[in-house]
RNA sequence: GGGCGGUUACCCAAGUGGCCAAAGGGGACUGACUGUAAAUCAGUUGUCAGAAGACUUCGGAGGUUCGAAUCCUUCACCGCCCA
């Protein structure tokens, strides 16, 4: 149950005895538990935070469980609500498909393609009659609702709740009654909809309650929020190795234990020594999260490419040497400092070019450059700011 | 249906006729330092211009004024309360 966090301590022995007494149950019958976690195609790019229930559905997996990845593809046409100042523009189907199967591609870095199902949501939500509907709402009261934190508190600063948000715990409910769920894994902003929602209309339809994997939110590169693509603090698992390997060394030192426990296959053991090491001083923090680094990436890039990431880094950061690999430039005469950095896009504008080279953050082989309207002095490797560099020739 | 309030830059948010390209915070970027793209400190953060300066921006459109983010009209969207 590593890196779980039902913020209760009773739910969470009463979901690991079930989850005991389950397993027991499953091999009587001579079967796999049915294992899913949905995921709503809102957006192309999955990041390390989608990945953190994958990686618990792969456990399973390993164990021979019988596991599906469930794309929202019903829940996001209407929309996720999570963001509610803004009126999300209502994606449309082929948005929702194209998502759809970026989603499932990137998955299959983390799962196993050839023993997971992958199901739309839209399958049996979009057979639902309105009847259906109200039905499923009669096993809820507006109380219990009221009751879950997100809505509370909500409710406390006067902000709106719409209806809607309430049918998607209903949704996500009758998804866990479709797939004859034995365990859901979800993060803890699921923990109603799961332990709830899920539970609830599965006994109301003559279903044995699942079991929740409730798991801990990884923050983002800053630590303390949510990583999510609006906040702008995610780590993409598809931009490769190099990138990957620098979002996560620059994560606060303070947050490494979470990385560790929610998003790497150490064990509590190893990860208990780590910390150990850390405190006394026998550890390095850098070193920790190098070591930390490299495993995430090795997840997902594998080892050999999760290396030269490191080495790269090493180099580039550690000891300030120009990286071995980086984009080309042929000159032409007549162009300026500032014409160079401009078409080669190291710069969104002028003005910012101006600032970078007035801010002492553009070189030319090492030497800081001064003016950006002078001519381009000469062929070699022009750097700007601390990460972006540029062969000139 | 009635009453009240809101819409400001990447995000949150201040500003209620000139001193506003617009406070503050977050984020991002740069530099110093270092232990890394951690932490800390300093700076930058509309566009164009070498600079003086010019231009565009405060939900949309129109108007008042020498001058509007600020006042008026109108349209759109949103919130809260009452029913």
């Amino acid at each position: 149950m590593q890196g779980t966090e039902y913020g209760d301590e009773e739910l969470k022995k009463a979901m690991a005895a079930e989850l005991r007494q389950r397993l027991l149950d499953a091999e009587k019958e001579g079967r796999p538990l049915r294992v899913y976690c949905g995921f709503d195609p809102t957006s192309t790019d999955l990041h390390l935070g989608h990945t953190i229930p994958m990686r618990k559905l792969r456990q399973f997996q390993e164990l021979g469980h019988d596991i599906t990845f469930l794309i929202g593809s019903y829940t996001a046409l209407v929309g996720d609500p999570s963001d509610k100042n803004k009126a999300r523009p209502v994606l449309t189907e082929e948005q929702v498909a194209h998502n759809a199967q970026t989603y499932a591609e990137q998955a299959f870095r983390v799962l196993d393609q050839e023993k997971t199902k992958v199901r739309y949501n839209g399958e049996w939500l979009s057979e639902l009659s309105l009847v259906d509907l109200i039905r499923l709402g009669q096993n809820f009261t507006v109380q219990q609702f009221l009751a879950r934190d997100n809505f509370a508190n909500r409710l406390e600063k006067n902000e709106p709740i719409y209806l809607h948000e309430t049918f998607y715990a209903l949704m996500q409910g009758y998804d866990a009654y479709a797939l004859q769920t034995d365990v859901q894994v979800g993060g803890s902003d699921q923990l109603f909809n799961i332990i709830v929602a899920g539970r609830k209309l599965q006994e109301a339809l003559g279903q044995k309650p699942l079991v929740g994997i409730v798991l801990g939110i990884l923050p983002g590169t800053d630590g303390v929020q949510r990583m999510s693509k609006s906040t702008g603090n995610i780590v993409p698992i598809n931009t490769g190795a190099n990138d990957m390997f620098g979002k996560l060394m620059s994560i606060p030192d303070f947050v490494m234990g979470k990385y560790m426990r929610l998003a790497t296959r150490w064990t509590p053991h190893e990860i208990e020594a780590l910390e150990k090491d850390l405190e006394s001083g026998r550890l390095h923090p850098r070193d920790a999260k190098m070591k930390l680094a490299n495993e995430i990436v090795s997840i997902f890039y594998g080892e050999s490419e999760s290396k030269s990431a490191q080495d790269a880094f090493v180099k580039t950061f550690q000891q300030k040497e120009v990286p071995d690999e980086m984009p080309e430039y042929q000159l032409e005469s007549g162009q300026t400092v500032l014409d160079v950095i401009l078409a080669a896009k190291l710069a969104a504008s002028k003005s910012e070019g101006r600032r970078l080279i007035d801010q002492k953050g553009v070189r030319l082989d090492g030497e800081v450059l001064e003016r950006g309207d002078l001519p381009f002095p000469h062929p070699g490797v022009l750097q700007v700011g601390k990460r972006k560099f540029l062969r000139v020739k």
